[in-house]
DNA sequence: TAGTGTGTTCTTTTT
DNA sequence: GAACACACTA
């Protein structure tokens, strides 16, 4: 990065004043522009902490601020970055005063939002329907993201229809439970600051510079949220890129960058084309393979480094030897002294990462898997996290659900309805409820005594957290009283995963140890930050493969990449074509699944390697499958061509074998039905 | 009430 | 072919 600013960085850099769009290409440079301004803002006077730096990700987050401390020092600490949902969760805090949910909110994630709308279907005595929840759920957000009331959501389907009968409720049930999902986190800021003179002259005050990454993802309601953050000044500074746009599923709107011009009238655009990442036969496949989209922004990457490999089509006929094919290839290129870190395997969907995992773990080469379900969100942790989250937040329903009866004490679903009538009737929640359990009806003794040792075990944690215990302290001793250890070893299923879900426990504890010891509020933000991934667990920065879907690689670059999975129904997804009545659009978005494809090819450097089976395992049974349609866009020529029908890997069928074989093994000795 | 067995449904991406 | 939900039995 010794290089000085090309032309198009410097104006970006350089920009006198008043809101600008950067249009920054893949790899070309746009996290350094956005330092490089700060720098420049700061060099120019403006006090650090007036300057906003807003991203998505933790990680891109991280990475800003290691990248701006490199450049000015330990002044950069003065700086905010942040991802949105941080800021505002932030600002929530700050301004409670202001907000119905006080400081006591909690942060509740996917999951828990989940369980709320679960709960909500059932209440409506949906639930038989079989409906899909996450459908019911995935309106409600939409309907938020882009500030649409309840009465103007759209029905043409009986999803719609029972959305907009669980949208009140949602609200209803979220507001009891003093619980904000991540789309408050936005809304919530942006009402305060509409609103409240007091709050948005506080802010335009302190936010007087604004810089906005990936802007491309950004939602309605995040625009409009820079937007009030910024206030009249319109020191917005926004950099995306309109052909990764590729959260369209999550609210974002590549309309923003369209039609930015509109939001910030007078606005400026500056286009970074050259891309310092990739060699050119790399970008001339990428730059074909995104042609045919409709461009706002129509770009053609261009590189310095013109010499290099053409990317490789690599055709095999199964899953199994595609898995073969790329462990292979990187083990060479291991040999040949490439850095494991410089390896990434990209998948279009998360399950497609399995084998792959299985056989790094086989050949014992470490890897890390970005994404997948998250470590805050692996049930173990889930179930420690639950009690302490209980213990500061008394009205956690959905904790106290999930921990009462775990490990089982004797509270069966009988009891646990009981309870919850009970509740319902004195309007209390299900702690304070609990708390004597004489006066809950039909309660039975056993589960009674049983109940009031959990609340006591509660109350005791809570006391200590309150008296400022470390948390780690309070977390240990819950796990040592309720047998967690004992609990998960005997869970199994394997004694493996059993040791792999105690690490984890045992990585939380790092976390935990990380926490504040100075009472309930404090202990209760910590705690709302893991639902935002806000700790990081990145201690062990090692030399490993990375594993990842092409979600979780934008912004990443590696020197040797395997895109695998370049099938048709796989990239494409399946459902660009079958539209399924469930889904908000109904169906999938031709145009972002290209982009996808787009961001996944010019993540690689130096190699690229495009996998596909000619048959992939679907249900059991082999699916043939076709090349992704997307190939058909890139010139023969740009790229070659190779067959490969390899054998297997010899443990992963060994492994399959042996396991299938012990099972019916397993299954004669249990008796019974003779096996064929 | 808890643990076991049987049937059912899967596979989109994540702050 | 696995994970999960549900029903049934001890």
């Amino acid at each position: 990065m010794a290089f000085p600013l090309n032309p198009a960085q410097k104006a970006a850099v350089e920009h006198p004043g008043g809101p600008l769009l950067i249009i920054a290409g893949a790899g070309s440079g746009k996290t350094r522009v956005i330092t490089q301004r700060i720098t420049r803002l700061i060099e120019h006077g403006n006090p650090a902490n007036t300057i906003f730096a807003v991203t998505f990700t933790n990680k891109a987050a991280a990475e800003m601020a290691e990248r701006l401390e490199h450049q000015v020092g330990k002044i950069a600490h003065e700086v905010w970055i942040s991802t949105f949902h941080a800021l505002g969760a932030e600002i929530v805090r700050r301004e409670a005063k202001h907000v119905a949910a006080g400081e006591k909110f909690i942060v509740y994630d996917a999951a828990d939002t989940l369980g709320v709308v679960k709960e909500i279907l059932r209440d409506l005595k949906l639930a038989n329907k079989s409906l899909d929840a996450g459908a019911i759920l995935a309106r409600i957000s939409h309907a938020k993201n882009a500030l649409i009331d309840v009465e103007k959501m759209p029905v043409t389907s009986d999803y719609d229809e029972v959305a907009v009968r669980a949208y009140p409720k949602y609200i209803q049930t979220m507001k009891r439970l003093n619980a904000l999902d991540f789309d408050d986190l936005i809304l919530v800021p942006l009402r305060l600051l509409r609103e409240v003179k007091e709050i948005r002259e506080r802010w335009h005050q302190q936010a007087r510079h604004l810089l906005v990454d990936e802007f491309q993802d950004t939602s309605i309601a995040q625009l409009l949220f820079v937007q009030s953050l910024a206030g009249p000044r319109k020191e917005v500074f926004c950099v995306g890129d309109d052909d990764q746009s590729i959260y369209g599923w999550r609210g974002a709107e590549v309309k923003n960058v369209i039609e930015f011009a509109k939001y910030f009238p007078g606005a400026r655009t500056v286009a970074l084309e050259q891309n310092y990442r990739s060699r050119q036969p790399i970008l001339d496949v990428a730059n074909a393979a995104i042609a045919p989209s409709e461009r706002a922004y129509p770009k053609k990457l261009f590189s310095d480094k013109k010499q290099g490999d053409k990317p490789v089509l690599v055709e095999c006929d199964t899953h199994e030897s595609e898995v073969r094919f790329v462990m292979d290839t990187m083990n060479q290129a291991m040999r040949d002294g490439l850095k494991r870190s410089d390896i990434a395997v990209l998948y279009r969907s998360n399950g497609l990462a399995k084998p792959f995992e299985e056989a790094l773990r086989l050949a014992n080469i470490p890897y890390k898997l970005i994404g997948g379900t998250s470590f805050y969100e692996r049930r173990e942790v889930k179930d420690l996290t639950a009690y302490l989250r209980l213990a500061v937040h008394l009205q956690d329903d959905l904790a106290f659900r999930r921990v009462v009866n775990y490990p089982t004490r004797g509270i069966g679903d009988t009891s646990f309805e009981r309870i919850e009538r009970h509740s319902r009737a004195r309007g209390l929640h299900l702690f304070e409820a609990s708390r004597n359990w004489h006066a809950i009806k039909d309660l039975d003794d056993r589960a009674g005594r049983s109940l009031e040792n959990f609340v006591k075990l509660i109350e005791a944690a809570r006391a200590r957290i309150e008296g400022g215990e470390p948390m780690l302290d309070v977390g240990k001793s819950i796990a040592t009283e309720i047998g967690l250890y004992a609990d998960i070893m005997a869970a199994g299923p394997t004694e493996a995963t059993a040791t792999k879900r105690w690490g984890n426990i045992e990585d939380f504890y790092k976390t935990l140890e990380k926490m504040p010891a100075k009472g309930l509020k404090e202990a209760r933000s910590a705690l709302a930050k893991l639902s935002l991934r806000f700790s990081e667990e990145e201690e062990e920065e090692g030399q490993k493969v990375i594993l990842s879907s092409l979600h979780g690689s934008k912004g990443l670059e590696f020197s040797l990449v395997f895109l695998i999975g370049c099938d048709d129904g796989i990239i494409p997804h399946s459902r660009v074509d079958n539209p399924k009545a469930t889904d908000i659009q109904g169906t999938l978005d031709p145009a972002e699944e290209r982009r996808l494809f787009y961001v996944g090819l010019t993540r690689a450097k130096d190699k690229l390697y495009m996998m596909r089976a000619k048959t992939r395992a679907y249900r059991g049974g082999a699916k043939p499958m076709m090349a992704s349609r997307f190939l058909r866009d890139i010139p023969p020529d740009m790229y070659e061509r190779r067959s490969y029908s390899g054998p297997p890997i010899m443990g992963t069928t060994d492994m399959a074998a042996k396991a299938k074989a012990a099972r019916e093994m397993l299954a004669k000795l249990k008796g019974g039905g003779a096996a064929p």
